[in-house]
DNA sequence: ATAGCGCATTAACCCGGGTTAAAAACGTGA
DNA sequence: TCACGTTTTTAACCCGGGTTAATGCGCTAT
């Protein structure tokens, strides 16, 4: 399945029980507040695979948006049947427990970066492990991905390369 | 397995393969800076289930530390024995895939909370979903989990109650 | 070519929270 | 009861980053 860049393959709030396997392209899931402020969950590269846990649980609709920054190829997998066949497949099972294992692990590390890291050592963390990302997103973008607005973005950027 | 009041289950940087089951008691997860200052990952409740996935994945040591706040009871499982056993039986590995999606989703919010809150509404959050805990824990270690330092919880404190 | 839009930078001002230090409140054990 | 250590509060000062707004830049579409 294809998606042009500016599509959406879910909105917040919509019941979507859907995971989706990223084959190639940028996309980026994203909260939006009550007072229409962006905040970025997680930019997704070919490779990583995305839904909606809450959506999925059925616990209410989707917690977040999911949107293209560039054409996407994507699997679409619906998470029912994943789960219902994962019940008799034991090779199934085990893919997802290893799936999972590694997925508890990236979010632990955005946990600790959040807990224990400022903005700027957040920026340059994301600099190192991610070399290229800030070429392909906006710097707005990244801005909202570490959790500052673009204008205290700007600043950290200004104070690292005053530094550097 | 007992532990009393104080006593630790493993030190960041300790390679510690066990997954601890909380039967009983508090306890608290928490990352030390290099500089000594002390951020705080989680508080573990009866049925948590807590270990350290670098450390399970031996991936250097364990990346936090692990101690009772309050006498605890525990069950110890090996990961390595666990997940062994979890690729040949298939109650297993689907009771691992619920569990680490329920982790999955408790994660999932934390980063929301980081990403999308302020300190004061990370507090009101904790006092509405964890009730009790913030008689049982002191103000230092709840400012260390919300990511604040003492000084400034207590002037949230402060401002909510005045508001109030 | 130019009008218009979104992105990035800069400046001025403000505010939440960090830091340090001192004082007050609270427990706990001798 | 008293003394001590720990927790919490308060105060003063500082700084990072939010907010708003202006400026400039680079697209893209017409």
């Amino acid at each position: 399945m294809d998606r042009q860049r500016g599509q959406h393959l879910f909105h917040q709030g919509d019941t979507d029980k859907s995971i989706y396997l990223i084959r190639n392209g940028l996309l980026k899931a994203y909260y939006l507040s009550d007072d229409g402020k962006e905040y970025i969950k997680s930019f997704l590269l070919p490779g990583d695979m995305i839904g909606s846990l809450k959506g999925m649980m059925g616990d209410g609709g989707c917690s977040f948006s999911l949107v293209c920054l560039e054409p996407a190829e994507l699997t679409c997998i619906d998470y029912d049947i994943l789960y219902a066949r994962s019940r008799n497949d034991l090779n199934l099972a085990n893919s997802m427990v290893d799936f999972l294992l590694a997925f508890a692990m990236k979010k632990e590390t955005r946990e600790f970066e959040f807990l224990c890291l400022t903005a700027e050592e957040r920026y340059q963390t994301l600099i190192d492990k991610a070399p290229g990302l800030v070429d392909r997103v906006t710097q707005n973008d990244i801005a909202r991905y570490l959790g500052v607005t673009p204008v205290g973005l700007s600043r950290i950027k200004k104070r690292v390369e005053r530094a550097a």
